[in-house]
DNA sequence: GAAAGTGTCAACCATCTGGTTAATCGTTAC
DNA sequence: GTAACGATTAACCAGATGGTTGACACTTTC
């Protein structure tokens, strides 16, 4: 899970439960019993592996930052034109966000929630040298300075870009119900969605007119 | 609150508290004694005045659920100019964020958790013949139609557009911390951020190139 | 083969939570 | 004055919840 700890199989399945039950009804309104029962375990195991609830929650967010962050970093690749970069982050990021899912909505129940937790994991990101959202920043500051784009705010585009892709996943239920084509066929709207997003952000973006 | 309903003071207090604490811990999260601390009452007039707290839940959701699409459709004018009407939705409705910002968090809040609050408010967007999303994609698709802008999906569109006014408020607490500036001018980041969502869309859909 | 370490479990506990109740207070009605 | 009524409260309750415990396997180690 996390890069430097290894889990055995129930602390596996634990962490998945866990991760599933914290990402659908925040820290406070998970149960601990549903998430053994989830796990298929004994109750008491959760607290022979991760101690407390607390501690528990710690260690799930702890992934799913960095997971997700990891999820922006895999996406910004290194890439000739700047519209390149931008194609494969749009194609990249959007299938990492389906695939998943629960990282995101934890991450927003946590923000939603004061995002108590996100301060300690954040230290983590500066220390390391890898901030994949600065690194994204720094992208696109470079291609307003080579000409390659139009002159814009790489913080506000870099923020305009995540929101896009990302919103979709939130408010996911709300799009369902009022427009169920997008349920019927949920891949094709998200394949339709990176084309739109790719063709938007070129034309938003490139120089002159 | 709701149009047709009036409250008393201490009700309209209690909904207010209510509110608040459901946008922040969710429904499952948030305590009812919690909430009688906040509305500065007596935890049994909680249950005296909106009898259980699914019902409290229910009334508030409904509230938040007209509040949010009441604030797109506000922002949704009738102007001349396509970019007129770009222009005063995505000013209108990040101030009208700015100001409801619980009732973001709620809405996100109960996505997150499944969104079965929703399911029976969409109905009552769809009887009356006022969806304001629906109106926003109709005037995206009546631009593309008479060449004001390039032949995007509105759908699409509209929701690129939504997406990019909102996220800011759901992931402010990561942002505040990976980017203390934006804590530190929270209103001049704001109108820092329409100039750009209106820039980048104008841009973006502007017809030829 | 016994000691030691690792899992696993049912039962248990203190506290918390949503919800109820019965009594009381303040105002209005007659 | 007192009956009636809504508003208000402290005390209470049953069930849920996070967390603990002590007994019991199973495997490893020497």
């Amino acid at each position: 899970m996390t890069d430097t700890t290894t889990y055995t199989e129930a602390e596996e399945r634990i962490f998945e439960a866990a991760l599933q039950a914290f990402a659908r009804k925040g820290k406070d309104g998970a149960r601990m019993q549903e998430i053994a029962d989830a796990a298929q375990i004994n109750k008491a195991m959760l607290h022979y592996y991760f101690r407390s609830k607390d501690k528990l929650y710690a260690a799930v967010f702890a992934y799913v930052f960095q997971r997700f962050f990891a999820g922006i970093g895999a996406a910004v690749e290194e890439a000739e034109s700047f519209e390149a970069v931008l194609r494969t982050f749009i194609t990249g990021y959007i299938d990492f966000l389906k695939d998943h899912q629960d990282v995101v909505r934890l991450m927003v129940n946590e923000n939603l929630s004061g995002g108590e937790a996100v301060v300690q994991q954040v230290s983590t990101l500066k220390s390391a040298d890898g901030n994949p959202v600065r690194a994204l920043i720094t992208r696109i500051a470079q291609a307003t300075k080579t000409g390659e784009i139009r002159p814009v705010d790489p913080f506000q585009t870099a923020l305009t870009v995540l929101s896009s892709c990302i919103f979709f996943f939130i408010v996911y239920p709300t799009m369902r119900e009022m427009n169920p084509g997008v349920a019927r066929d949920r891949d094709g709207f998200l394949e339709e969605r990176k084309a739109h997003l790719i063709d938007l952000l070129v034309h938003g973006l490139h120089p002159r007119s």
